[in-house]
DNA sequence: GTCTATATTATGATAGAC
DNA sequence: GTCTATCATAATATAGAC
């Protein structure tokens, strides 16, 4: 770093806040255009820097790329995890609501996580073995041991929970990943409040096979 | 075409099979690294064919997109109205039934379809245009009318039907779009046909509340 | 109808001034 | 830490032989 004493060099932002800058654009690109569709060049335009200045920071566009995925993956984390830290305690069946509408909630607002997730799912992707070991399958376990609680409790279908993962993760994401087409197709921003709370209801009501109050 | 009278070039494939081996080559290419991310040299190169046979056959990378694109999606109309066709007469839960197998036996065996239409699902794309006036329409009229009537029966939950479709849209394909995740994370290959069934009776069952016989 | 050779542009990464 | 200039490679598309 070796800021100067006055840190008067106001013009530029400061490093931390170009490479926030640079992650940002890069999330919206790579989620966009997939990482090989994004170029170097178009994130830093983006992020109003020079393209020398992503080697810089991130060394290589495959660092850029794990960086960018990691501070999603945090997001979502943070979010879940903190849903259930609050629940300790409360029955499994509303524990479990609650952390689904969350993820929709998150989905709506990041649809960059499914739509990445979707673009590294294909065989050859090295990327996808990353993206696996090191995020999703906490998320799994997490999900999957959930799903086993609530059909011994009878409250969703007796559907094996790795089944019940997919359908959770197809049947939340794909309207907002899928917005852009929504709008043409449908005549509404799927992404607007009231109809993430409407998709929302419906999954709950889905799984659950009862109305469900919005939490 | 111009063809010899003997047709003896057979060390080369026929026009025909060029265009097809092409196509074929094409849309497994777009599907995995999305428009921008494949290159016509390696779609070329997976066809068996020179770089410059794409553009004397298809002029432009856009237009072997349409092309690859359309065909998918002319399969996929074949099998839904063949089906529709051949229930003529029959009440509408179990026409409905078929049919939502019918799309998910599908995209189990062309999950190129749903992949492609999410990489284009993008604010600037102008694929995305011409994906939903060309194709993707006439289908959400016929989804989103079936579940209408569903819905006025009583069949499955009262939820919006542009809200039941994209339920369905990203219920159905998901597990199998994200087959090389599921293999890595769960330990299953969701192509497998005992999976594609197991998968198509949950998506069935969430929706009509009912335990199904396989049609 | 298929190829080799190539024109033109865009890509990821590096060198080096400031 | 940020830039301009540039290298080496890969992209789409074209020219022209056969």
């Amino acid at each position: 770093m070796t800021p100067t004493l006055t840190d008067a060099r106001a013009t530029r932002p400061s490093a931390d806040a170009t490479r926030e800058g640079i992650v940002a654009a890069a999330l919206d690109l790579f989620a966009d255009r997939s990482y090989e569709g994004a170029s170097t060049r178009e994130i830093a335009a983006r992020a109003g820097v020079s393209q020398p200045s992503l080697t810089y920071h991130f060394r290589t566009k495959d660092d850029l790329w794990r960086v960018a995925v990691s501070g999603l993956f945090a997001k979502l984390n943070e979010t879940l995890l903190a849903r259930i830290e609050g629940l300790r305690g409360v029955d499994v069946v509303t524990t479990a609501k609650l952390v689904i509408r969350d993820f929709i909630e998150f989905s709506a607002a990041n649809p960059q996580l499914h739509r990445i997730i979707t673009q590294e799912s294909k065989a050859e992707s090295r990327r996808i073995d990353w993206l696996v070991d090191e995020h999703i399958r906490p998320l799994y376990e997490l999900t999957t041991g959930l799903f086993a609680r609530l059909v011994a409790e009878g409250a969703v279908p007796d559907i094996p929970p790795p089944f019940l993962y997919y359908l959770l993760t197809g049947a939340g994401p794909t309207i907002f990943v899928l917005a852009p087409e929504c709008r043409r197709l449908a005549g509404f921003d799927p992404l607007n409040p009231e109809a993430v709370q409407t998709h929302a209801d419906a999954v709950i009501q889905l799984l659950f096979r009862t109305p469900v109050a919005r939490g």
